[in-house]
DNA sequence: GCGCATGTAAAATGATCGTTTTACACTTCA
DNA sequence: TGAAGTGTAAAACGATCATTTTACATGCGC
């Protein structure tokens, strides 16, 4: 595998599980197996380390996600929540702990989320024929929400989520 | 004012603004204005501190959540938002931080969330007359979306949230 | 075969981490 | 009067932080 990857596939790994600041250089380095010159030769510093594998999640996370239906969506968070394991957003998480004070981590925060938006409303046009903002912010709400939840609640809490989006936009088809 | 509360109350600003790691102990003995033996004398240790922050925070949250209506209780949520600033969720954020490894951290988040849903419960049966399991984690679900997304999208969020959650209980109330 | 890119190992950088300690000042109450 | 309690200031603790540097090994194209 190559190295950069490598390096950015165990840096997301390490990261989610016990957090950016808590997860030293030294630890980075050991797990994927390379020197700290190597390191930054590749990503320039931790910041673009942290930049780097949020990126890379944002490409994979939309890959999965890139669905039709609501229920294909929440199916594909549920599948996200299994495989990922559920420990709230990566992306407001690497936000949170740098204050927003990075710009290369808020600015991919914010592409992340616009994305997932863009995405919910090309559901909601396919699902009730039409444009509807607050039906996409809804959704939006539930999506987040299960993220979170799952968290501590497990990942049966995006099946409620799912159902009530499915309602919500099944109220908007009718109206 | 009274030292722990002092403490206890710039401490929060400061893990909330800036997060638990990157927030050494000089900031916050500084913050408070007092020496660091006396921060140990009252808390023990960081970890201590943080413990110490959440379960306060934990008090002032529910006593400003003591509502009886879900118009009230995302209403709450509004206020809390916009008066302590929108930055997700500080306890999950905690958990988050020390990676689930401190106990009295994840229990403090665990007593927490209990609170919380034990609360949307009492309010699903004043609103719709019985209980309703499924209405109630779809609440905490928008409540819990709207808290994070408000961390990015503002605070108008919240109100898209309570008419959602609005609508659900109406539809529950007539089947 | 030479130069160059790309890698490693390991030490050094100076800063900052959480925590403890030493030494001293003030109040309170018996 | 004096001991106990509670506070401060400041230094020291060893560990760890992100980053840079020094010295050396490898493989590849010209």
């Amino acid at each position: 595998m190559d190295i950069r990857t490598r390096l950015i596939s165990t840096a997301e790994q390490l990261f989610d599980r016990h957090g950016f600041n808590a997860t030293g250089m030294d630890r980075l380095t050991a797990g994927a197996g390379i020197s700290s010159r190597t390191l930054y030769k590749h990503v320039g510093s931790k910041n673009g380390l942290i930049a780097a594998v949020l990126n890379e999640r944002d490409r994979r996370f939309h890959r999965q996600v890139e669905k039709d239906s609501i229920d294909a969506l929440f199916g594909a968070l549920e599948a996200w929540s299994a495989q990922e394991s559920a420990r709230g957003c990566l992306f407001l998480r690497a936000c949170q702990e740098t204050g927003g004070d990075v710009p290369e981590i808020a600015e991919a925060m914010a592409r992340h989320k616009q994305r997932l938006r863009d995405r919910i409303g090309q559901i909601v046009v396919a699902e009730i024929g039409r444009r509807d903002d607050e039906l996409v912010e809804t959704i939006q709400l539930l999506f987040e929400g299960a993220t979170h939840m799952a968290a501590y609640r497990g990942i049966t809490t995006v099946d409620v989520a799912r159902r009530a989006a499915q309602r919500l936009a099944d109220a908007a088809r009718a109206s």
